[in-house]
DNA sequence: ATAGCTTGTCAT
DNA sequence: ATGACAAGCTAT
């Protein structure tokens, strides 16, 4: 269908017929699909200004009339009906296969965003780099860099977000489009739903996806793939213990736990792999509990109801984010957050969402404002409560890793009493859940705070921040050391002098291919998704688990009361099996998400070969591991591995001095040996290989490309025109990234 | 929607 | 030690 002398510009601006990348000012965008093209390269130009305004391109002008299906071209009037004209003229030309097609379409759609769009240069590189090869993850990421670009900028999705009719778009470029006031989808013209227009969901598997897409390509250009640490729930210990009380009133009553990490309470930054002895991989970014409980147990924040860890005297450690302040609004890396306190809390209340009286600074919010003057940096958790931001999770408190408060003043709140305010921007090592990035971040312009407008008390630091960037060894490092801590780490130590006993689980290390399937299980059955549906609330699921999910039921009530007059028919509430959202509308009509689909069967393939070619390295790996495991025991000083059940009961044991106690715990525990023994055997499918090794010799120690813009330059750009400046940094050498980084400047122990 | 609870931590 | 407080959680 193309037009036989005429070529656009491809997905990376270069112009298709001289294969030069012209600058913008020699560049034309149609009108009707926004392509760009290069005006030198035109067989017919524009000839004045207004003209090139308006101008079409060949493609969409021939199209209409030539190439269409007719029931296409008599469906209306309206300018972008062409666009949906060549949709389906692609779709209908069997010549293509369905990678072309997808290709053509993006094409087609690729500059739906109107004002100048940032394209990112790394993201380009990503794209286009993806052609040679076939071994490996090369596959996947040609899968994704061919079909799963957003339609709008035809970069891989930033910030993901699905739509009910199964399309994939960056967040930016899907609020864009629906900021314009469109309310269809860009590819199908399904209608979005209010909810999903309003408050986008990031989609986490594909973030997932994209970013292992990105990591396989770095990787087959330097050696094998790196190996992952899985971070499944199951391969977590000793729940919280619930006591007979707490049961019968549920768990939010009474829980408590061991604490797994052996850093202080008052302990500031990421936790170590040196503070894991459960693990031994310390806490990562983008790591998902089940609730606040359990967040507690793995130290990332302490408190199990209050928002802010911190003692006035001495600084903030943590922050939560449980949208339980109207005032907070989050942008992912930065965010406005509000103090505690103003509430009547009487009656033996938790929380009540009317201030009744000014926050002030002192208790926990004097604590963020010290943490502020000293920059030191502060752990921040998101919770799936938090219902109007993109950036929250769907479910449980995941740890989104350190921010640093570079402002705080009060204002009035929007329920008219003063708040007190934190401007928090994100610096640390690792890229944070949502994006796609493989690095963490970069010194950053502040964002432009309107509201400072009305602010009094405003603090900001005056002498240099404790925890900073480093330009030399390129991470972010306590540039001062941290205050030294002032409470006991609390440890797993009995307490009475015997050694504590380090119960070490197999670290499961999954190939890219394996974590990738992973992140793709379906909710209802746990296996790899077939016919992957994702839900407006950015749940994924088996198309025949969610519909057997609700097999049976009709969308409509009939109430009709024997005898008497009929009730009018009522609707049927479908709740979301991972969430209480009510999905019934979306169940009319779900689509698979097909470019989802294509990247999964792709990655089965993948891993049935890579399996197939493991088998004969298996008894060699699992060798080295025994020898390992040798030589770790000697260095712990304990028994380890085998008696798991002995020491989870010692432990459970000592933790509870009461007699009651006692049985009540024991019972349980063996209820957990039975747990943590299932999970300690290796499945059969996977080979154990590497192990322990892969965490520390493996350092991320890869030359990557700077994403010159993030999101927060970009929001910046569009507000107030300030330059994202110091981050262009391209090709920067980032060694000794993250916690090895850390390790090293910061070697007390806790 | 809301009442009402455990528990841990802060500050006195 | 003691009291106040906390952005959770579940049953009603």
């Amino acid at each position: 269908m193309a037009h036989d002398s005429d070529l656009p510009c491809d997905g990376d601006g270069r112009c298709m017929i001289c294969k030069i990348n012209p600058p913008e000012e020699e560049k034309i965008t149609c009108k009707t699909c926004v392509t760009p093209w290069h005006l030198d390269c035109l067989s017919a130009r524009p000839q004045t200004l207004a003209d090139a305004a308006q101008w079409e391109c060949p493609d969409c002008s021939s199209l209409v009339s030539s190439h269409a299906p007719p029931s296409a071209v008599a469906s209306g009037s309206e300018p972008s009906d062409s666009l949906i004209a060549a949709i389906r003229a692609i779709e209908s030309d069997a010549s293509l296969s369905d990678l072309e097609k997808a290709k053509r379409r993006q094409k087609l759609l690729s500059g739906g965003s109107d004002d100048g769009d940032e394209p990112a240069e790394e993201k380009k590189e990503v794209a286009g780099g993806s052609s040679s090869g076939s071994g490996g993850g090369n596959d996947v990421l040609k899968l994704l860099s061919g079909s799963f670009n957003c339609s709008f900028c035809m970069q891989l999705p930033e910030r993901p977000v699905t739509t009910p009719c199964g399309h994939n778009f960056c967040l930016k470029c899907f609020e864009k489009w629906v900021g314009q006031g469109k309310r269809t989808c860009a590819i199908c013209r399904t209608s979005i739903p209010s909810k999903m227009a309003s408050n986008p969901r990031i989609n986490s598997s594909l973030v997932i996806a994209i970013r292992m897409a990105k990591m396989t390509k770095s990787n087959a250009a330097s050696g094998p793939p790196k190996p992952y640490y899985s971070v499944l729930n199951q391969n977590k210990p000793d729940k919280a213990y619930t006591t007979e009380r707490a049961k019968k009133t549920g768990k939010a009553n009474a829980c408590s736990g061991k604490i797994f990490v052996t850093v202080p309470p008052d302990h500031f930054g990421p936790i170590l792999a040196e503070n894991d002895p459960e693990r031994g991989m310390g806490v990562l970014v983008g790591e998902t509990w089940e609730d606040r409980l359990e967040c507690r147990q793995w130290g990332a924040h302490l408190p199990h109801v209050a928002g802010i860890c911190g003692q006035s005297d001495y600084g903030a450690q943590s922050v939560a984010l449980s949208g339980g302040y109207e005032d907070d609004e989050d942008h992912g890396e930065w965010f406005l957050y509000t103090g505690s306190g103003g509430r009547d809390l009487s009656g033996n209340k938790r929380t009540n969402k009317t201030q009744s009286f000014d926050q002030k600074f002192d208790k926990s919010n004097e604590a963020l404002r010290v943490s502020c003057k000293k920059g030191y940096p502060v752990r921040v958790v998101r919770s799936h409560k938090e219902k109007r931001s993109a950036y929250a999770p769907e479910t449980g408190v995941r740890y989104d890793g350190v921010y640093r408060i570079e402002k705080c003043w009060r204002k009035p709140g929007i329920q008219g009493f003063k708040v007190c305010r934190y401007l928090f921007v994100r610096c640390d090592n690792d890229p944070a859940p949502w994006t796609s990035d493989e690095i963490g971040d970069r010194p950053r312009p502040l964002p432009n705070i309107k509201e400072l407008k009305e602010a009094t008390d405003v603090t900001e630091r005056k002498s240099p921040p404790s925890w900073d960037y480093d330009e030399e060894k390129g991470c972010w490092l306590w540039k001062i050391p941290p205050p030294d801590s002032r409470k006991r780490a609390s440890t797993v130590d009995a307490g009475d002098g015997t050694q504590t006993k380090t119960v070490r689980r197999k670290t499961h290390i999954m190939s890219v291919s394996e974590r990738l399937l992973k992140e793709f299980c379906c909710l209802i059955c746990h296996k790899v998704m077939t016919q992957p549906l994702t839900t407006p609330c950015a749940h994924n699921f088996c198309k025949s688990c969610l519909q057997d999910a609700f097999a049976g039921q009709t969308f409509i009530k009939e109430r009709n009361c024997e005898g008497r007059r009929t009730l009018r028919a009522q609707k049927n509430v479908m709740k979301c099996p991972s969430c209480p959202n009510d999905i019934s509308e979306y169940l009319q009509n779900p689509q698979v998400n097909r470019e989802l689909m294509s990247v999964i069967e792709s990655l089965q393939r993948q891993t049935k070969e890579m399996e197939e070619n493991a088998v004969t390295e298996e008894e060699m790996l699992d060798a080295d591991v025994a020898e390992e495991d040798k030589v770790e025991v000697q260095a712990v000083n304990s028994e380890a591995n085998e008696d798991i059940k002995e020491s989870d009961e010692e432990e459970k044991a000592d933790a509870k001095p009461s007699l009651e106690a006692n049985e009540e715990t024991k019972a349980e525990a063996n209820e957990d040996v039975k747990e943590s023994e299932a999970v300690a055997k290796p499945s059969p499918k996977v080979s154990k290989k590497r192990k322990a090794k892969g965490v520390t010799d493996n350092a991320p120690n890869k030359k990557v490309h700077q994403e010159t813009d993030n999101m927060i330059g970009a929001d910046i750009n569009k507000d107030e025109t300030v330059n994202p400046g110091p981050m262009e940094a391209e090709d920067m050498k980032v060694g000794e990234v993250g916690k090895d980084a850390g390790a090293k400047t910061r070697s007390r122990k806790g």
